[in-house]
DNA sequence: AAGGTTATGTGAATGTGAACACAAGAACTA
DNA sequence: TAGTTCTTGTGTTCACATTCACATAACCTT
């Protein structure tokens, strides 16, 4: 599995096994990024990872703020997790009085209206969890702090401006998908 | 918008822009459905919802166990928004003798060891929320113990039978997909 | 150096899903 | 009741994604 240089390579073979998928389907993809494999060894893992992340443009440190410390908004806060992508949560806000001026994770949990030091801080992507009827009125004041990107955990449909991007990640609704695949008895 | 037995109803056109998609998006997919609406005045809501909630078979309570009450488990667990969908999180499971015995939102936390429980509970479905080296492991147990679907919440991909179902939300992920939409500047 | 083995990259075929455009049905109005 | 306005359901087209199959190339062994 080494080449001459030493370094590691694997194949679409194992990838997709790995991921659960078919080989071509990792080959075919993986085309469109180029010619980035080594026919009769496979794919630079290093360089796999490199070309992946100058894709998702995660190659620099990405900074993100949490907006909505409650019981959601805790567990990502010291979640260890993010960095492994290369990001950092730079920031967290509430409303409660009881959060604010509180640290979790060495981050110290601003008020909500002081929003716009994002702006200076130039943070770009925001991680949303308050609670739904809030979701959409934060959003507009993410929008004005300059945030170019939200990760939505509540189940709203949030309206933004074209050039912001929103994905929303419906827990409930991923568990509601369940029982569609299991066989009733 | 009321039809002649009072019950409301909802056009294809105002669902899309809701939920921001194509209106034929949501003609096309609920004619696959049957005849499920009005022409003239659009689709019965209640009807709508009980047809939903018919093929994704959540018409009855479902009930779900949660693994790994950590920082994510426990905001689980703490989360009322299971319920809409018909959910109720059953039991829950650690393998930390510091919270075994504990009870959050009334559900007492049991030892790992006690997953056999499950059978005679006739609990289907499970949440995964223990660290990632745990995962495999877990999931093997959750197999034994009758269990046909996972929601996975590791960065893992889960080895199963092919009659169990996993759907793996991986949050770090998710987030990690956003700034690829963001133009650099 | 040559032949065998392994694994990529891709043209072609197939499958799937989204969008368009419109006929036909239901409701509302006068 | 006749005509107008909505809104569904669908045949068709288009676009994209997946799979197959194999030529091509790099590596490895003897
Ligand atoms: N906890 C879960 O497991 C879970 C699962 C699925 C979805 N969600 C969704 O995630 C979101 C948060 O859930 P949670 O369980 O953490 O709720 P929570 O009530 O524990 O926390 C909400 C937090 O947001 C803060 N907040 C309220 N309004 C605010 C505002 N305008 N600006 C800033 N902060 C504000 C509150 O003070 C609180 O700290 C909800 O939308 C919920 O539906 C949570
Ligand atoms: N916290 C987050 O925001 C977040 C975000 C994304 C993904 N995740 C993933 O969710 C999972 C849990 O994250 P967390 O932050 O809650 O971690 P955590 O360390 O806070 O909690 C893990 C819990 O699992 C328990 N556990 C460990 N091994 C176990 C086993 N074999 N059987 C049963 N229980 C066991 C631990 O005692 C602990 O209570 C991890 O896989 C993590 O990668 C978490």
């Amino acid at each position: 599995m080494a080449n001459e240089a030493g370094a590691l390579c694997i194949s679409s073979t194992n990838l997709a096994e790995f991921i659960g998928v078919n080989s071509c389907q990792i080959r075919k993809d993986f085309s469109y990024f180029g010619y980035l494999g080594i026919r009769g060894s496979g794919y630079n893992i290093e360089k796999l990872i490199k070309k992946i992340k100058s894709i998702l443009k995660i190659t620099v440190v990405q900074k993100a703020a949490l907006v909505g410390v409650g019981n959601l908004g805790s567990a990502i806060l010291s979640f260890p997790g993010f960095a492994v992508y290369g990001f950092n949560i730079a920031a967290a806000f509430d409303v409660s009085p009881q959060k604010i001026g509180k640290k979790i994770n060495n981050v110290k949990i601003e008020n909500i209206s002081k929003l716009w030091i994002l702006k200076r801080k130039k943070v770009n992507l925001a991680i949303l969890a308050v609670p739904s009827e809030a979701a959409q009125s934060t959003t507009e004041k993410l929008v004005k702090a300059g945030v170019k990107g939200i990760l939505n955990f509540s189940s709203c449909y949030l309206s933004v401006p074209k050039k912001v991007k929103v994905i929303t990640t419906d827990i409930a609704m991923e568990l509601a998908r369940l029982p569609y695949y299991i066989p009733a008895g």
